[in-house]
RNA sequence: GGCGGGGUAGCCAAGUGGUAAGGCACGGCUCUGCAAAAGCUGCAUUCGUCGGUUCGAUUCCGACCCUCGCCUCCA
């Protein structure tokens, strides 16, 4: 059996993933969720379907897995819209936490065990904050906010720059420098606690440094130590939060020196690429902007658009196109009519057959599968496993050479590496009045070798949305 | 400017120092009243360009072109 080798963006190279867990099962894994303040779009999803496979890889390798998602519902743009809408904070974010669960849901993604809100671990921040303080790495700036000393924390031996290569000599300083940065000893320093000002409205808390709020990186260190303690296995995201925020994350909770000596804040950093819409880069501008609500507006179902952001290997920049979804459509319905074929097949096993103990019949497919998926989640060569095995099985199944008591066996083997992907039933093909009423009509007018007719109820059932295929137990209707 | 990914058939996308997975689309055949589905079958002498190393490179090295990302809020 090999084993599971994921590339860890700390080492920069596909290694081993070994828990910290002695027993080996216990896995800890932290991914960072919304902000939400807007409906997520298509690449947001991207990376949370991308951390829904791992982590479900993660369970079909026998692995114990507390998944961790964090919601940020406090921050710069929540807080412009609250303001802007006369809402409050709770009201705002709310109703996207809301949508984003349910797309997520849409998507066939597993809930997290663990999915902590920002405002509900503000002690827990202050908390961090002041360990920070008291080992030297936070200050005080004279505008009342807390900042993060990059300096302080190095001169404790500490690294900074652990997920990125960066020159600070030679990094462009951005030109937007908002006005509380001055107050910053040091331009890379980044802020722990915001100090309130009259824009934030109601938004803040009180703390010791005065009322404020905190920053961006703080919540992700604060929730994810209270939660998998101060040394876990995975954390996972989007590239583009390999730097500040990782970065920062690792040293603000490395920072605080909670961790066993020797031991990081997190093992295995894992970082997800963005997708290109239609070859472009995403942009309201440009049209191509998607929401999973867009998508499923456009009459596409969850399922292919799960399909779609799991058809390529997370590492890699992935085109998503329209023409694309079309495909994955295809592509699912091939897996469901083989998969229906086996079903078929499978009811009609005998008493005695089912009475038979062997299930295993093809242990080479879940092999085979497993072997592509242990290399660094390589599920593109997973679909290939996958699409051979449905060929193989359809070929089986032409041949009359499968048993009821094989099929329930692929059946079985389908159900494991499911388990994995994750694709949802399709949607039922249960036809209304109507329509069956034109399928019987097509039938008499067959009955009678009155084809034109019969051709005719066709095409205008085609043009309602449904196919027919005609089969030897009589016509069977699908969606189209 | 610094750092880091990519460029593989009409589209999407794996992969390897030894001669290119898989999906979609497309063509032919079988089956069918005709279709559909399924099966069989065809579809990259070639992996951005030019050099180099090698018995042999798409895979290693160098240069160049193009593209994406990070360096600033961002999945």
């Amino acid at each position: 059996m090999s084993k599971l080798r994921l590339f860890n963006s700390l080492s920069r190279v596909v290694q081993d993933f070994e828990p910290f867990d002695p027993t080996g099962r216990k896995v800890g894994m932290y991914c960072c969720g919304p902000t939400v303040y807007d409906f997520g779009h298509i690449g947001n999803f991207r990376t949370f379907a991308f951390s829904d496979l791992t982590r479900r890889y993660l369970e079909f390798r026998g692995y114990e897995v507390t998944h961790v998602m964090n919601v940020t519902d406090v921050e710069d743009k929540i807080i412009r819209r609250v303001r802007e809408t006369g809402k409050t904070l709770q009201e705002y974010t709310g109703n996207y936490k809301s949508a984003f669960l349910e797309d997520l849901r849409t998507l066939n993604c597993s809930s997290p065990h663990h999915l902590p809100h920002a405002t509900d671990y503000i002690p827990a921040i202050i908390d961090l904050i002041q360990k920070l303080e008291s080992r030297g790495i936070a200050y005080r700036a004279p505008d009342g906010s807390v900042y993060f000393s990059i300096q302080n924390y190095r001169g404790c031996g500490c690294r900074y720059g652990q997920l990125v290569n960066l020159n600070f000599d030679e990094m462009r300083v951005g030109e937007r420098i908002s006005s509380d940065e001055y107050a910053k000893e040091s331009l890379a320093d980044f802020a722990l606690w915001k100090a309130r000002i009259p824009e934030d409205g109601a938004v803040f808390w009180d703390s010791p440094w005065g009322q404020g709020r905190p920053g961006w990186h703080i919540e992700c260190s604060a929730m994810s130590m209270s939660i998998l303690g101060p040394s876990f296995d995975l954390h996972l995201g989007g590239e583009d939060l390999a730097f500040p925020h990782h970065e920062d994350e690792i040293a603000q909770s490395e920072g605080a020196g909670l961790q066993p000596p020797g031991r990081p804040f997190v093992k295995y950093w894992l970082h997800g690429a963005h997708l290109l819409v239609e070859g472009k880069k995403m942009a309201k501008s440009l049209g191509n902007f998607y929401t999973v609500r867009d998508l499923l507006d456009q009459g596409f179902q969850g399922r292919e658009i799960r399909y779609l952001l799991l058809s390529a290997h997370y590492r890699e920049t992935f085109n998503f196109t329209l023409e694309g979804l079309e495909a994955a459509r295809q592509a699912l319905s091939r897996i469901d009519e083989c998969l229906e074929k086996l079903r078929e097949l499978a009811t009609q096993s005998s008493s005695e057959e089912n009475a038979a103990p062997s299930l295993a019949a093809s242990p080479s497919f879940v092999d085979a599968f497993t072997a592509a998926m242990d290399n660094d989640l390589n599920v593109a060569a997973g679909w290939a496993v996958v699409f051979d095995w449905v060929r193989e099985t359809n070929r089986a199944i032409a041949s009359l050479e499968l048993s009821p008591m094989a099929a329930k066996a692929r059946l079985h083997s389908w159900d494991q590496i499911n388990s994995v992907l994750g694709l949802s039933a399709k949607l039922s093909d249960q036809a209304p009045p109507e329509v069956l009423a034109l399928v019987e009509a097509r039938t008499v007018a067959k009955r009678s070798r009155d084809f034109t007719r019969a051709d005719a109820i066709r095409a205008e059932l085609n043009h309602l949305g449904w196919l027919i295929e005609d089969t030897a137990k009589g016509p069977k209707v699908k969606r189209r």
